[in-house]
DNA sequence: GAAACACAGACTAGATCGCTCCGCGTTTCA
DNA sequence: TGAAACGCGGAGCGATCTAGTCTGTGTTTC
């Protein structure tokens, strides 16, 4: 299993339908139907994107996810961080302080300061937290804006809509039925 | 659960005492004992180590374990690698090609190159991998060296010692009994 | 007042991790 | 020569975590 969870990447592609659909409140139904994975994952996720000011919720019927802010100021570290929660890369066990050597009579210089390794550890994972922050939802949404036929965003819309306009019909004909 | 496991940690701990003892083969269970930690996981880990071209083995009685090459030319990443195996940070399931907009009709473009989310968690891992191949063990080494008294290596070498008389005894004691 | 929302919590199946145990072949040494 | 200490491989086990489901409560719209 990977450290980075299924979870932070439901959540990142989420957060881009909803950069391209700002005007829109989305449902997490919605965002789940859209991308073909399970609504009531995604159902989990954002109250935790939410709780960390990232995404604001309107409840009620016609309820759903807006953005918190410009998608330029939301970068993937955020997004890690609201789903996955504190998670260290390395979780230091002090083994430097269980040696036989010692007989029981603990050195202070044994675990002077940070061990070693683990502080090696620290700077791996800073590295990997410092290019994660390097990058928006921004960036990867031009990345895939450049890629993706201008059709594409109104297709977007066009279905969003056309959900709305499905559960408005459902709602009539039972009415009416 | 992180993701570098305890496994990695072990490796580099007891790697650690091989640097210290270059000229002595040490035993996995030497190894295990001499730091408090389970004898049998850590016999787990070296025949790991040894596929890597980390350490060499010798088999039988008064066996064990020495570096491969100078602490100065093994890395974190070397250890890590030989101990997790390949082990992405992210693992991406290539959900921009489940947008239900496409409706089984997917286009090209939609699938063209590396996902940008998935490009964005490579470079992520690769500056972790970055950041693990610049440390090495000789580095972490003398990091715990300039900490701990002169005395320290004469000790362990001490311990160990008195590991293989106190093996000779017991054989003796049963051999004459 | 029913439907569609958000949200919280309990729950489950499956995978992984840390660790143990056993058996086999090798080497040493009394 | 045979027992003890090695390395090595595989089976297995309990605890934890992940991904995902289900149920229930409160809110808003129509």
């Amino acid at each position: 299993m990977a450290h980075l969870t299924a979870g932070v990447e439901y959540g990142i592609h989420c957060l881009l339908w909803l950069a391209l659909e700002r005007d829109t409140s989305l449902s997490s139904r919605d965002l789940a139907d859209l991308q073909g994975v399970s609504p009531s994952f995604v159902a989990k996720l954002f109250p935790k994107l939410e709780k960390a000011g990232i995404v604001v919720a309107s409840n009620g019927l016609r309820g759903g996810y807006r953005l918190a802010r410009s998608a330029a100021r939301i970068t993937l570290l955020d997004v890690v961080d609201a789903i996955e929660g504190p998670k260290p890369l390395f979780d230091c066990q002090e083994i430097r302080g269980r040696c036989a050597v010692f007989d029981g009579a603990l050195p202070r210089w044994a675990t002077n300061g940070v061990c070693a390794i683990h502080a090696a550890m620290l700077r791996a994972e800073q590295a990997m937290r410092e290019s994660l922050a390097a990058t928006t939802l921004a960036d990867i949404a031009d990345t895939v804006g450049r890629k993706a036929p201008a059709s594409f965003s109104q297709a977007v819309t066009a279905w969003v809509g056309g959900r709305t306009d499905a559960r408005s019909a459902r709602r009539g004909t039972r009415g009416r039925g």
